[in-house]
DNA sequence: TTCAAAGTTTAGCGTAGTCTAATGTTGATG
DNA sequence: CATCAACATTAGACTACGCTAAACTTTGAA
């Protein structure tokens, strides 16, 4: 055998697996992803990213323009929307099949990730009636890789007065994912913009249909990313 | 902090993990595991087998006499039935929650077994029931790190007219373990020996209670591990 | 009782992935 | 438009864990 064509696509180390989704998640939105919010991302050091950054371009799953950052390649997305769908299969499987609470679930599911098989997944997909939504209100991607580009605003600048979908929750922290679960703010749940301090002050909203106001600081509400509901003459148009 | 006490237990790395495991399967009867037979079961090379055997030995997991072999110390047995038991406890979740076949879940369960938490592996344990045997029919040791020692024969060696039980099949092949299932030889099952050929020959077997024959060749039959049943004057006596 | 095969260890090397310290680049500010 | 602080990269070291080739030990058979 040429060795041109030995190891044309050797499996992705679990540190590869997890550069790259971070990658996607720092360049989602079009833009480079810098070495340092990446080293901040995975808690290793600058240099650390600089290093990989190299191997990854060789392998043609990134791309580098020095001094500015990276973004993934057409091959470094598939790879990357291929581990994040793992990723929430597992948080859902997790929490509706063994009874993990929404803030325990991400660490476990930051390993499992790198180690189940295609077969796993597609079982714990099949078992779950392949879902849409992870429990953080995430969007699957497919097996084939596609997944929902969400038009979401966040609490913190959704307009006075506007009837809102709250779809995703962004972050992993469980203390605050604790909190907001708390305060009945998981992703499905329906509200109303009420009221918004100046000065970066906090936001209040209604729920629906209880009308159970809630004060959120702009520390929170930043990561509370909602749909903006289109309202009929009988009520909330339905999805 | 001093830096005699920095990383006193420092977490095992997957490939330390399979190697406490091999050594404690070929050291079980109180001998010494072999370097080449280590290396044969982890499909490495015999120096490998030396290098890891240095470390592991400075770290007190295992005791080498050179030339001779290693055993595992009280501490590389704990840590190796710890493995075992998450090993053999996702080789059941996997088959009965999931669907899995016999053959197919050893590969699965070699992975995850170096990914799963201690609170995952007792959340499936509580799912399970807290089962006492894998798919195998091999025991699962307990959290505490007990596991029972089984008095078993090889059906191979077990005696003309002898009642046994199927307990364990020694093979992880999942060629072979197909081949039991399809004769229905799994673990579990009641049988006699009815008859067995000289000069290495096959071993006939009868099902209890359909009666019906199987013939087994001196290969598989040294595979099937079985416990002498007692007979009691109304029949089998129940475990 | 020798000696060669089988088995084991040592020597030397390579890759992946991390670190710290030093050096280079860029862009905002005075 | 010169300077500097922030950010990025390079240099050099280290651990883990593989490999091959060479040297060493054990042991059974001649
Ligand atoms: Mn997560
Ligand atoms: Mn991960
Ligand atoms: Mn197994
Ligand atoms: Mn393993």
């Amino acid at each position: 055998m040429h060795a041109t064509l030995r190891d044309a696509n050797p499996p992705l180390t679990p540190s590869v697996e997890d550069y790259l989704k971070v990658i996607y998640h720092l360049s989602n939105q079009g833009g480079f992803a810098a070495t340092s919010d990446i080293a901040a991302m995975l808690d290793v050091a600058p240099p650390s990213v600089s290093g990989m950054v190299k191997r990854l371009s060789e392998t043609g799953l990134i791309e580098h323009v020095p001094y500015r950052g990276v973004q993934l390649t057409a091959q470094g997305r598939r790879a990357a929307l291929r581990m994040i769908r793992r990723h929430r299969l597992l948080e859902l499987y997790l929490t509706q099949q063994l009874g993990y609470d929404w803030g325990g679930v991400h660490a476990e599911a930051e390993r499992l990730e790198h180690a189940v098989s295609d077969e796993l997944i597609d079982r714990m997909a099949r078992a779950l009636g392949d879902p849409l939504y992870d429990p953080h209100g995430d969007p699957i991607p497919t097996a084939a890789g596609e997944i929902e580009e969400a038009e979401l605003v966040s609490l913190a600048d959704a307009g006075l007065g506007s009837k809102l979908e709250l779809r995703q929750v962004g972050t992993q922290d469980s203390a605050r994912l604790r909190f907001f679960a708390e305060q009945g703010l998981t992703p499905g749940v329906l509200l109303t913009v009420t009221d918004r301090q100046p000065f970066n002050g906090p936001t209040t909203i209604g729920l629906v249909p209880s009308g159970d106001p809630r004060v959120v600081g702009r520390e929170l509400a930043l990561l509370l990313w909602c749909r903006e509901m289109p309202v009929t003459d009988r009520g909330y148009a339905s999805r």
